[in-house]
DNA sequence: TGTAAAATGTTGCAAATGCAACAAAATAAA
DNA sequence: TTTATTTTGTTGCATTTGCAACATTTTACA
């Protein structure tokens, strides 16, 4: 995962992000953060912490739309956040900096030595959004709960397909992830487990086939 | 939707082109573009036509990851393009333009006067490309077959809430698109003509509630 | 350390959905 | 225009899944 600031040292940093007007703000745990910036266009880099966009429905679900962590980036531009029904909330301490869309290419930066390099950042994280956005995508498109699972396990197991892994979220939070039942995934989880296509410990999987 | 070259006039354009060593290249229908460009990241820019991203399942199952149309990108920073299970087919004649992702940093582009342009069309482009994936993730997370066409209904309605609309793809492809079957989403429109809450004319519909 | 909150485990049941297997209509291609 | 291909419409049935309603365990925090 790329830094915004990658391979620029600390005072150049400091730099970029007084010529670009960045406004950074720390948050409490479970607040909306978007009561302050419903204005310009934005760019929004998670420093420490995450938030996560949240849309409540009609009838009081809560579906959770995306969870942004420490060094990923999310704006108006990305996300629906200038739709009533969504919200975006902390859930942790969290510290997020603010960049106007518009300031990203004035005057003054663009000139700066270090622009280059953060320019190259910016859209190669841009492009990791995109690609964490399909990989959801490609989850979601399962057709059965138990694809789901597998297609998500072989996610994890990483290209090297190692046999055992620790799953980096909750079960609460990969049933919400993968929009399915948290009970039915359990039921599904517990099926595999029988049909000896994996072992669990907690958190930790392997996979027997 | 932003196009690439937005606000830079022709001569620009080509000036660009040369300066990023772009590769602009012809394919007729129904071909796979990737075996030719497996090598650097890279950027790729449909100029004409459509391109999808397919994968196909061990059980033979085909499922579209991805539509990319005309004006819009795509990448093997943005893409599991790389994943030897996915593929890329042109579904009409299409022409795409090849920037590798290294040029657009190199030396000579970022002296040209429309680089600043260039650089921040992109930027939007790739955060419309997220904001799109977003959209669909919306779409997929929701429970049922009846929130996911009341949702895409909502969506296509616009911000205004046009009681009537077209939708721009077949029902074929809507269900693709909401990987939902086809039959049973038939079912569904029938059903939520019966319960009066929309009329349909071929691919008309018309929101009663 | 004790208590509250969150996560996990389990199960019956009704409802939603995928699947298969067609026929018919509409488009596209030769 | 004729033929081939794609899209649309329909329905029975088995399976999957969400939902509700719990008990239990683990984790967070005051």
């Amino acid at each position: 995962m790329t830094n915004l600031f990658e391979n620029i040292n600390d005072k150049n940093i400091e730099k970029l992000k007084r010529i670009l007007k960045a406004n950074t703000i720390k948050y409490p745990k479970n607040v909306n953060i978007l009561s302050n910036v419903k204005r310009d266009d934005f760019i929004a880099l998670v420093d420490t912490g995450t938030v996560q966009l949240e849309r409540s429905d009609y009838d009081g679900n809560t579906t959770i739309i995306d969870t942004i962590s420490q060094g990923e980036i999310f704006g108006s531009l990305t996300s629906s956040i200038k739709n009533e029904e969504v919200s975006c909330i902390t859930k942790e301490e969290t510290q997020i900096t603010f960049i106007e869309y518009n300031q990203i290419t004035n005057d003054e930066i663009i000139k700066t030595d270090s622009y280059i390099l953060f320019i190259k950042n910016l859209i190669k994280l841009l492009s990791e959004q995109v690609s964490i956005k399909n990989s959801r995508i490609e989850l979601l498109t399962q057709k059965t709960t138990r694809d789901k699972l597998l297609e998500y396990f072989k996610l994890q197991a990483g290209p090297i397909r190692n046999k055992s892994f620790t799953i980096p979220i909750t079960f609460t939070e990969l049933a919400n992830y993968l929009s399915v039942d948290r009970s039915a995934m359990t039921r599904e989880i517990n099926y595999l487990k029988e049909e000896g296509f994996i072992k669990t410990n907690g958190r930790k999987i392997t996979l027997l086939y």
